[in-house]
DNA sequence: CCCGATTCCTGTAGGC
DNA sequence: TGCCTACAGGAATCGG
């Protein structure tokens, strides 16, 4: 499940093998992903360079001479580079071919994932223009989440996964966060003090930083551009450990459901 | 503005 | 062994 760890990874996995490429077309395979893979994809690409790999939330944006290819990985989304050649699997519906005779694959069974084209600044594209802050930026701290918070009734989790907060922090992260700064999930965010929001600001960052170190968190089916699994499963404190003796203080991690979400913590060391 | 529910999709796991 | 159902969840969207 792509959370901000694993787009970065896939994006410094392929970054140094598509800039300064030139793209030579697009195969669009099935174009019912989140949104329709805009016609034409191939045409519009054909002939340009790409100029960078860069990465907003959990959108990858390929910065394409004359546009920008937004990407996303949605839930079960990959993308991986292959000999052009190489025969795709099923659901692997798109490839975005280069001149090298490689092509960057995107798989994704669930096709909850994205591959949309924008001519316009990609900052102002309707998906991205209300984002919250990067986690991994200056501007992401405790004081931050503190004053967004105040008059929020909702639950702190659901409260730091809203990405009009701050982008990034999917389920597995934000349970994993909110253990290692002791915060029972389910605590009305406007009621929190300032200084534990600073716990769990450097829990956040913390967190994704340590993921991002190895190469994600491969649950079922992730990897990264060079198709090797990433390794922070073995690292997860909470999440999927239901039942589990809490790493802490031994006591039995408790799963419940939080606004839809799977939601692990342990009662003894989150209040 | 805020918040919770719904929706998209398919592979997997668990129950019987 | 096989069928059925529940579940996994990013995030847009909608209704209250």
């Amino acid at each position: 499940m792509p959370e901000l760890p694993e787009v970065e990874t896939t994006r410094r996995g392929i970054a140094p093998h598509l800039t300064g490429q030139r793209l030579i077309g697009a195969v669009v395979r099935d174009a019912r992903l989140r949104w329709p893979v805009p016609h034409g994809l191939d045409r519009r690409l054909a002939g340009r360079a790409v100029l960078a790999v860069n990465r907003r939330a959990k959108y990858l944006l390929l910065t394409v001479e004359g546009g920008t290819l937004i990407l996303h990985l949605g839930m079960s989304g990959s993308l991986r580079l292959v000999a052009a050649e190489a025969p795709p699997g099923k659901h692997d519906h798109v490839d975005l071919l280069l001149s090298d005779g490689r092509a960057l694959r995107l798989h994704d069974p669930r096709r909850f994932g994205a591959v949309l084209w924008t001519t316009e600044e990609p900052a102002r594209h309707p998906l991205l223009a209300n984002l919250g802050p990067e986690p991994l930026s200056e501007s992401f701290n405790g004081d931050y989440l503190f004053s967004r918070s105040r008059g929020r009734r909702g639950a702190v989790k659901s409260f730091i996964m809203d990405a009009h907060v701050v982008v990034g922090v999917g389920n597995i992260y934000a349970n994993e966060a909110l253990f290692l700064a002791g915060i029972d999930p389910r605590r009305a965010a406007g009621r929190i003090a300032a200084a534990r929001y600073v716990r769990l600001g450097t829990a956040i960052r913390g967190v994704l930083e340590a993921a991002i170190a190895e190469g994600g968190t491969t649950l079922r089916d992730f990897v990264g551009g060079d198709g090797r699994p990433g390794y922070f499963a073995q690292s997860l404190k909470v999440y999927g450990r239901a039942g589990e003796p809490c790493t802490s203080c031994g006591g039995p991690v408790r799963q419940l459901r939080l606004g839809q979400r799977s939601t692990f913590f342990c009662q003894q060391c989150q209040s």
